[in-house]
DNA sequence: AAATTGCAAGAGCACTGCTCTCGCTGTGGA
DNA sequence: TCCACAGCGAGAGCAGTGCTCTTGCAATTT
């Protein structure tokens, strides 16, 4: 009974990840708009409207790779911060930094799926805001967990009130132990990495960067020191 | 003769105006993957294969609309630079920073299909390479005209050569009169303006941040700070 | 006035996402 | 142990897509 209900379950697990395994296949290959279901069905030997049965529309296939490639970039991220000795924030740092990009350059074709053009009528459910929190997560931790005390940066000028336009709450619990007035500075450091990435696979940086590598160091260090992650 | 000829070729080009207007509009309603070279043809009274009169291919008529939308925004910045004073470097960046954003949510569909995930198989032609630069020169015009002499910032840390990573004759043409050490700021400020509204427009802001257009304006204080626009 | 060229129409091909109906088969309750 | 049921794959079919090719008309060029 349970074992053959298992058996069942199983089977029908191990099928939706053969499907995903293929459509991944053909997104690498041919990009996401070249992703269709009945070349996914072909390539699996089945009827088209057999996949029905498991994704009961295109979308809810992309949602699903989608879901993934977020928890993949986000397991990516997590393990380089890990081998990284916790005191040495600027390490983290530039590990996870390098894991980002190591994984977008890898995946362009996912990394597209998740940080490029939303797909047409598509509301991300609140899932995928969860994992996406991932990867911000990581970075979160790593600047406050760093010993820096935020100390007064050059000029005292007043700080803008960031509650104005920030949720404060949310961004409290993904940087725990950021002073408020350093979320700013924060998110624009997370919005210049995928900015960068985002330019660089898109081809925005063509004519400008001959190796996007080298220039993503610079950029990662100088990132670190506005935000005084650097010893 | 003459006339008679210009009175077809004006044909053609208003013809072609019009197919574009309607792709617009398309685009606008349902998104660039709503665009369907059937449906623009049955908005203009004609049938389909009329219309690969015009336009050879699907991608052909998308090639155009991203020329027009990187002019339309090239235009609109060089605008606002243009309304302030030439010496008030920070009114300037500032202007033109917020004209970006102004034309980015007012037209969020046609600033994805341009920083967007790219159209599959499509490599921009030198056109429209040359069109995205415009509003990139807007900027680093702004920045070579400031009266501020790259002043020492801070600790003179040793700058690493930038032409490692950076191909600096095309960004010379740019921004003419930025010192090289200063490319980096320059194009990093760039990245985090467009890291923002891609940010913004696809969704990835939601759960952090409640006003954007408050943020945008904290952001762009932040960068002209950093790039020493402020007085 | 004749020849050429530009154009819209229409049929047609290969493809897509998606629906529905039909049998087969393994499963869980009686 | 048997039986009803649910899950499944197959197949046909609908409406839509980009794109091609041929045909005939009309405007332009010579």
């Amino acid at each position: 009974m349970s074992t053959a209900t298992n058996s069942r379950a199983r089977a029908r697990e191990t099928h939706i990840e053969a499907i995903k395994g293929v459509a991944r296949k053909l997104i690498a290959e041919k990009s996401v708009a070249g992703l269709s279901l009945r070349e996914v069905s072909r390539e699996m030997g089945l009827v088209s409207s057999a996949l029905y049965r498991y994704f009961a529309t295109r979308d809810e296939l992309l949602t699903a790779l989608i879901l993934d490639a977020y928890n993949d970039l986000g397991r990516s991220v997590e393990r380089a911060d890990a081998k990284v000795a916790r005191a040495d924030a600027y390490g983290r740092w530039k590990a996870s930094a390098r894991a980002i990009r190591r994984w977008a350059t890898k995946n362009p074709h996912e990394y597209a799926l998740i940080y490029g053009t939303p797909i047409p009528g598509y509301v991300a459910p609140t899932e995928t805001i969860d994992a996406a929190a991932r990867v911000a997560r990581v970075l979160g931790a790593i600047m406050g967990e760093s010993r820096q005390t935020s100390a007064p940066s050059g000029p005292r000028r007043k700080k803008s009130d960031v509650s104005r336009y920030l949720e404060v709450e949310g961004l409290a619990a993904i940087m725990p132990g950021v002073a408020p007035e350093d979320y700013l500075k924060a998110l624009m450091a997370w919005t210049e990495i995928f900015g960068f990435l985002t330019f660089e696979l898109f081809g925005q940086y063509v004519g400008t960067v001959k190796n996007a590598s080298l220039m993503f160091d610079d950029v990662v260090n100088e990132l670190a020191i506005s935000l005084k992650l650097k010893p």
